[in-house]
RNA sequence: GGCGAGAUAGCUCAGUUGGCUAGAGCACGCGGUUCAUACCCGCGGUGUCGAGGGUUCGAAUCCCCCUCUCGCUACCA
């Protein structure tokens, strides 16, 4: 096999916060097969995967736990390693982003980029509204005012580093603009360019100071790092990028890299931010950044009260490696999400896996002991039924090879069970136990059994980067070695003579839906259990990234705001309103503009509660208004106040009411 | 509201630059077969190709308009 070249292939870093569900292990199998299929085909592959490990999310987290960042990283980073070992991914290197290189360059980076002018500190006088708690850019003013609120702004209190994304962004669009293939699906690419490019990129802050778990600006060290450009330098650090110059051999041999795979939801980050760091690095941009669907529970939002939340080892342990590995590939498209359930899982193991290929593997084995003792050989007599059988057989792999080069890595795997069900039908044509009654036909039995074993040879070697471990069962029950890929266009490579297994084992076992059931409830029961052993946690805990840094988390804890005094307090004034009329705020998804009356007067109110509230519902209730906010206009009208509501960390709102009935005008003091 | 994608068989979807009786897989029904894990093979669709209009010899495919769905984004005082 002929050396390639370098393929350098990563996926996103796992956040840890919590132990991956199915979903969020959908990328590392994706990665594996594609790592895997370019090794076979002669490229010299990195692959690397890790986790992202600082952020104030995770200090809020620990917290809660009772032990400190380090140890609670130390524990989910684990998980989330044996995760991706019990789905037999060959990644070459698992980065942290607590690791003590990754870190020291890091702060390299942060510094050389605010050296050279990129990252430049505070640029907020004058420009902070203390109500709105909000930073203004000049341009951001309306009239020399806080563009939310129209209220006077004020120098800036605090500092931060920020860079200057608009100084690269000319040089990006043009690199996306005549690299069409850089972001994938390439609907991903209008969206970066319609809303962020085109309109004009705002400077990033990339420091934070209201929380300490992260990297420290080793200059300034009342800051730590912002947490993307923590993580997304894991692609470079990772394999030996040095800011000072002295990067490794191994990263001038890898870097850029061919393929950053990730979620759909971080390809803004990936395709503006991150090229924008490199470009100011001086560093070249990775060649493809595909943005990859979601694979969702077909049985609704997946919760650990619910007992629904399905995790790649228990259906490892219940279904085996290889069939969670194909279900994930197989339900895949490439641009919509796919969906997993017991159900699902059950009917395509037993359809594809049982049925078609085991099946198919342990007839012809049987065929072969029966007939043959077992001794495959090549007896050279061929009919009709044989030309097509190898036609197909020798053109599979280049259909494989097209899918992959195109990441439609579904489509591949589809094509090569398209020759294992030509096999099966081969069987049906040549009909060998027929063969098998006459003596005189005995030399073209051993023919078809030997084409036979041949083509399933051919499609076990193509199918051992996506199932590994079946495609060394199947070699090991036929005999042989699987094949490199470069022989997959030769028919009759099969070594003649050679003897299969005499106890041939079925590959996978028929599935009972009711027992499969079973086990859901099983699993069902203990995380039920467990979810209700942990104090106080009642919600969700995989949230997206990038809330990260909203503080958002169960029994929820907020950023502290400063203390105020009771004189900041009693400037604002709170009174019971009666929601008299309310509509919908037409050219917005989520305004409802409600006629709150307020004593004698009627106020115009604003809020962003369509989400939760109908018209209809919301008139007549008594609910809690701040009367004296400044007027702003929203979506071309006027509010002339706030609702008070309480949020959760999804964002579900509920307004507040007072317990006891009170008239509309009382004071909430 | 802005930008974008989509609406094809019960379900999931293919349909390249307009040209065949509009296809595949799953599910379902019938038939065949028995080597095999009750498996495999074959056969079976009267689908207004979302509605309406237009261009054309000819439109699922191009144009206009409408309805609905989805993605990103803005408004959440």
């Amino acid at each position: 096999m002929t050396n390639k070249g370098p393929y350098y292939i990563t996926t996103a870093i796992a956040y840890t916060s919590g132990k991956p569900h199915i979903g969020n292990s959908y990328e590392i199998v994706l990665a594996d097969a594609i790592a895997r299929f370019k090794r076979k085909e002669g490229y010299d592959v990195f692959f690397q995967t890790g986790t992202d490990e600082h952020g104030q999310k995770i200090e809020l987290k620990a917290a809660e736990a009772g032990v400190t960042p380090k140890e609670f990283v130390d524990g989910v980073a684990g998980e989330i390693k044996s995760v991706c070992d019990c789905l037999n991914t060959s990644y070459d290197k698992f980065i942290r982003t607590t690791d003590a290189d990754h870190e020291r360059q890091v702060q390299k980076i942060f510094k050389k980029l605010y050296n050279q002018g990129d990252i430049y500190k505070g640029a907020y006088e004058g420009m902070y509204c203390t109500p709105c708690e909000s930073f203004w850019t000049e341009s951001q003013l309306k009239d020399g005012k806080c563009p939310d609120c129209g209220r006077e702004v004020k120098p800036a209190k605090e500092e931060a580093y920020f860079f200057k994304m608009s100084k690269y962004a000319d040089r990006l669009i043009e690199h996306i603009n005549t690299h069409p293939e850089f972001i994938q699906p390439v609907s991903r690419k209008n969206e970066m360019m319609n809303n962020f490019l085109l309109p004009g990129l705002q400077d990033l802050c990339v420091s934070r100071t209201s929380f300490k778990w992260g990297i420290p600006v080793d200059f300034d060290d009342k800051h730590v790092v912002y947490v993307w450009l923590d993580a997304l330098t894991n692609y470079i650090t990772g394999i030996g990028y040095d800011a000072d110059g002295n990067s490794t051999e191994q990263y001038k041999k890898y870097w850029p890299a061919d393929l950053h795979l990730i979620g759909k939801d971080i390809v803004r980050f990936h395709t503006i931010y991150w090229p924008i760091f490199l470009m100011a690095l001086g560093e070249p941009l990775p060649k493809k950044v595909f943005g990859h669907p979601w694979l969702l529970s077909g049985d609704g939002k997946m919760s650990k009260s619910l007992g629904n939340v399905l995790y790649a080892d228990d259906l490892a342990a219940f279904f085996g490696v290889d069939a969670v590995r194909y279900f994930m590939i197989h339900e895949m498209p490439y641009e919509n999400d796919g969906s997993i359930s017991w159900n699902l899982m059950t009917e395509r193991i037993n359809t594809d896996l049982a049925n078609v290929l085991g099946n198919l593997v342990n007839r012809t084995i049987s065929m072969s002991n029966k007939y043959f003792g077992g001794v495959v050989e090549n007896k050279n007599v061929p009919d009709d039924p044989d030309a097509d059988l190898i036609q197909v057989a020798t053109s599979t792999y280049a259909k494989v090879e097209a899918k992959m080069n195109e990441l439609r890595v579904a489509d591949a795997l589809t094509e090569i069970f398209n020759l294992f069900k030509r096999c099966n039908k081969y069987i049906d044509e040549t009909a060998p136990w027929v063969l098998a009654k006459d003596e005189a036909n005995k030399d073209r039995l051993a023919t078809v059994l030997y084409n036979l074993t041949e083509g399933i040879m051919m499609g076990a070697s193509m199918l051992q980067p996506f199932l590994p471990e079946t495609a060394d069962k199947i070699a090991a029950q036929m005999n042989a070695s699987l094949r490199d890929f470069d022989t997959l266009e030769q028919f009759g490579l099969y070594p003649d003579g050679k003897k299969v297994t005499e106890t041939p084992t079925p590959l996978f076992a028929r599935l009972d839906i009711k027992d499969v059931l079973a086990e859901a409830e099983r699993i069902a029961a203990i995380q039920k259990a467990a979810a209700a052993a942990e104090e106080g946690s009642d919600g969700a805990k995989e949230d997206a990234k990038d809330e990260a840094q909203n503080g958002a988390s169960d029994g929820i804890d907020l950023e502290p705001k400063p203390t105020i005094s009771y004189d900041d307090f009693a400037k604002l004034q709170f009174q019971v309103g009666e929601i008299l009329a309310c509509e919908e705020v037409k050219k917005s998804r989520k305004l409802l503009c409600s006629q709150v009356k307020v004593g004698s007067k009627t106020l115009q109110i604003v809020s962003g509660i369509k989400s939760q509230y109908t018209p209809e519902e919301m008139v007549g209730k008594k609910v809690m208004v701040l009367t004296n906010l400044a007027p702003a206009t929203l979506a071309g009208i006027e509010s002339q106040g706030m609702l008070i509501c309480a949020e959760d960390e999804k964002g579900a709102l509920s307004l507040l009411v007072p317990e006891n009935p009170m008239p509309s005008g009382a004071e909430i003091c």
